[in-house]
DNA sequence: CGGTATTTTGAGTATCGTCAAGGCCAGTGG
DNA sequence: CCACTGGCCTTGACGATACTCAAAATACCG
């Protein structure tokens, strides 16, 4: 059972407020409560398939999606990690060229094809909120690049937990800020979080237990990192200056106002 | 001098042929070719500066540009190519997040950026049109995210040579097709190349020639490469089994009829 | 409390990064 | 026409890092 019976909302509450689509008119807003429902994945689950066209267009509304890519050998290769507000199944552009697993719980808001792209039509602002999920996205991946061009693991993961605290920022039962420190919680395994930065479990304990010993952050549990010291962080990962910095200013600010 | 004066053109005759735009309807062309200036580039030269919103969005006409994110230490990491048919300078979206830059000499269409994005919510084809490029740089970045995540350097060289197979399909000053092999240009230096990869350019010499040795391709020059086995590669590289392969068999195909 | 999956540790090997030197090619100037 | 020069690519040697295989420890779940 992939699917939940019929949970029509009369106004998707978190909808309004969530990445781009804060902006939505209050009629286009009432125009996606009539074509949406809300499915319930479980851990594991596979929400669309690799090449499949899905039957609706979602948006997340809590836990995590990892999308992967199905290599010619099997193997499976993460190439991203979708959050609450991250929208997903692009219209315009035929099936879809990874596939879409619930790396948690997760909620979905699923808008049905059909009407959703008919409305994109009439709705310029809705529309535009599309558009700018996707260019979100485009950079997002390039974020990736960078940190996948690290040549140490060390640095992959500093920068894979930085991009934890950005994206992450606000949602606060997945960073929790401390007295001059921030705890994050790693939504994957080792297993996945390995094949999303290009390396093995074993080496990653490795490189988070050497980060630790340097005192940048802390292992509270396996999936539960304490970051003690964010620009040590920033220096390992040899962050980029334009985008991250600007996020982590705030971070460190926060930081400062709590220690 | 960065700019060429004006070099207004009657009809962008390669414009109506390249990327998403062979289907734009002729009015739209007619718009375009109104608004349009063909600029000129030398290698090495800045043709958007890291953070700047440019004055005009632009469509690579010949040769290619390199985007390259500005590292917090001043080091520049490169996130992609531009070449025959890419668009850059995005609306919607405020700055770019990486410089680009000529790494050949280049010509580029230069449209205002005023009179573009007026035309843009006045013909839907040509909306169209930019959507699915910025769809296709996603994926293509994704893309480049599998090639990355790869762990050995001769992989990331396979996936690297099978990408320009794909990109250069048809651009046939960059990629020969011959009896049972594939010559390719490789666009840019050693060094850059090693920065895409996340490497360094001694270990991409020896990766190359291991790649060499086995016989899977052979160095004509070190930037002209042939390819002898497809499959080697496509091996070597771990490639995903969606859309490369597709690309791939038609190529494979063709060097079955030739041989 | 036991059973299972995940994470961690260890030892040995392969690969890669680093530093330094050598070779190749194109452009320059005699 | 040839020697010279500078940039790029290649090669070699060595140390650092990461991968592999195997086993132990820990966390998770019922």
């Amino acid at each position: 059972m992939t699917t939940d019976p019929f949970h029509p909302q009369k106004r998707p509450s978190r909808l309004g407020s969530v990445g781009h689509m804060e902006k939505l008119e209050a009629s286009t807003l009432d125009a996606l409560d009539a074509i949406c429902r809300l499915r319930r994945f479980e851990p594991g689950q596979t929400v669309v398939l690799d090449g499949e066209r899905p039957e609706f267009i979602g948006c997340v509304r809590s836990g995590y999606l990892r999308m992967q890519k199905t290599l010619a050998d099997g193997r499976q290769h993460m190439v991203g990690l979708l959050v609450e507000g991250d929208m997903f199944g692009h219209m315009f552009n035929g099936p879809i060229k990874f596939a879409l697993e619930a790396a948690t719980e997760a909620e979905i808001w699923a808008f049905q094809r059909a009407p959703f792209e008919d409305l994109l039509l009439h709705a310029p602002d809705l529309e535009r909120a599309v558009i700018l999920n996707i260019l979100n996205e485009l950079d997002r991946a390039r974020d990736w690049m960078v940190i996948l061009g690290n040549n140490r693991v060390t640095g992959r993961i500093a920068g894979f937990l930085l991009v934890l605290c950005n994206r992450f920022f606000g949602v606060d039962h997945l960073l929790r800020i401390g007295s001059g420190s921030v705890d994050v919680k790693v939504p994957i395994g080792r297993h996945d979080l390995a094949n999303l930065l290009g390396t093995r479990p074993e080496s990653l304990s490795r490189a988070f237990h050497a980060l630790a010993d340097s005192g940048a952050i802390e292992l509270l549990k396996p999936d539960l990192i304490r970051i003690r010291d964010v620009s040590a962080l920033a220096a390992e990962a040899g962050e980029d200056a334009m985008d991250e910095n600007a996020h982590l200013r705030g971070l460190l600010q926060l930081l400062k106002k709590r220690a």
